[in-house]
DNA sequence: GAGTGGTCTAGACCACATC
DNA sequence: ATGTGGTCTAGACCACTCA
């Protein structure tokens, strides 16, 4: 039976958590990729999940939750579990999704550029948006994201150091996010993105390859620790015609 | 006991489904947005709050999950449920926004013009949008949404008829998605937004007070229904300086 | 009427935080 | 040691779809 290999998984050395659901969640999405479970097919029932996987309901409901939250499935009363096509479902969705998972995704050259990087004192503004005071330790980072030779965003990147107590160039040039959930474990559990247009900076136009623009995308983020502080503040400046934005949402309530 | 009160509402006249955990879901967002549960304070326990509105533990844990999704609470393992300060949440976030929502929440004057409505076939592209051949009807309506004496935002609908047979000028002029929620009941499931920059047309420097702006906010939306198919394309295009996206992402899995 | 997903229950054990 | 939220179980009834 199929409860034994998730034993296995689950009490192997790699593995720090038990999450069954989870683990059935990746499994089935793994046969949605592989055209086991076709898109437009009604995928197993309920029932039959839970007698295939040796586990209740409930649990298999947890993991075909995941599913249809992220947008694989559709679920439909009284018929079952839709499998939606995934191939125009690809693209990373809203939320937490890093500048290297996104080139992975798409399959790009891409290259980082650290202009600036060290330890400073928020200035009255920057320290409000991270809701601390002026005497407070921040990391600062500025880099340009290179994509096919020109550069295209410029990310501005502020991070508390009481969170954060090292941080290195080389770092910077890979993932962040990478080292901080990688190395750190540290748990980010939720952001606040806004999106709006702002008018060029000089600086934009010095460390961009802008094309007489006068407008950039500004995406700023907060994101937040799981006990609710706010530990990082991003502005994430995009050239107007490179910039794209995907969002996946599902109706609640 | 609570119990009661619940009991009531759901048998009553007014509400067709029982749901016991979106009821107590709303309740404690009242109290939330009442001060009761105050900002940056910890909620009543699960076992406490399933002994208050007797009920299972697990019905409680749905409708505070309902709350931290939508970023009233943040629970923390341990420790109990944070209230997050609701006053920076209040503006609307992703999904499904409809423009008088918006403008409701922003308290400003507005006003819509419908500058096209009516039945059309659609082009090859359109059809391809909406997932359709070209022989099938579809609802087309051009409209400009003017803030504070300034047409700021042109918003392209485009609905398949075999889900909307009725569609007037009047609806158009109002909210069409109060319409089709409220009339109709089609049951909106979940949309795709894709956010771009393009270069302005001609019709966007006719229909929209621009100032010269060489460039265009598009918000791309598809709407699908409950059975998973898609019944509406919008195109929502804003002016630079007045756009403004917030999303709230919740980390999962 | 049989099968589906949606909701709900009353337990249970776990990892974690606090005292 | 106690209390918290996270997970899981084995049932149950409901509204819905479809033959």
């Amino acid at each position: 039976m199929l409860c034994e290999k998730y034993g296995r998984i689950l009490n192997g050395d790699t593995m720090t958590k038990s999450n069954k659901y989870k683990q059935i969640y990746q499994e089935l999405l793994e046969k949605i990729h592989k055209g086991t479970y076709s898109a437009n097919s009604i995928m197993p029932s309920e029932n039959e999940l839970s007698e295939m996987y040796d586990t209740s309901r409930e649990t298999i409901r947890k993991a075909l939750t995941l599913l249809a939250e992220k947008g694989y499935i559709q679920k439909i009363r009284g018929k079952g579990s839709l499998v939606l096509d995934v191939s125009k479902l690809s693209f990373p969705v809203s939320g937490l999704v890093s500048f290297k998972e996104l080139q992975r995704s798409l399959g790009r050259e891409s290259r980082t550029i650290v202009y600036d990087f060290g330890l400073i004192h928020p200035d009255p503004w920057l320290a409000k948006q991270l809701g601390v005071d002026t005497t407070e330790e921040v990391w600062k980072v500025i880099r340009a994201r290179e994509i096919q030779g020109e550069r295209i965003i410029l990310d501005k990147d502020y991070f508390l150091r009481k969170h954060v107590p090292l941080l290195t160039k080389e770092i910077c040039e890979n993932s962040i996010y990478e080292y901080l959930e990688g190395e750190l474990e540290l748990a980010i559990s939720f952001a606040k993105k806004e999106i709006v247009v702002e008018e060029c900076t000089t600086e934009d136009q010095e460390l961009l390859d802008l094309h007489n623009d006068q407008h950039i995308v500004v995406v700023k983020n907060y994101v937040h620790l799981e006990d609710a502080t706010l530990f990082q503040y991003t502005e994430s400046r995009h050239r107007l015609d490179k910039f794209r934005f995907i969002d996946f949402a599902r109706r609640k309530q």
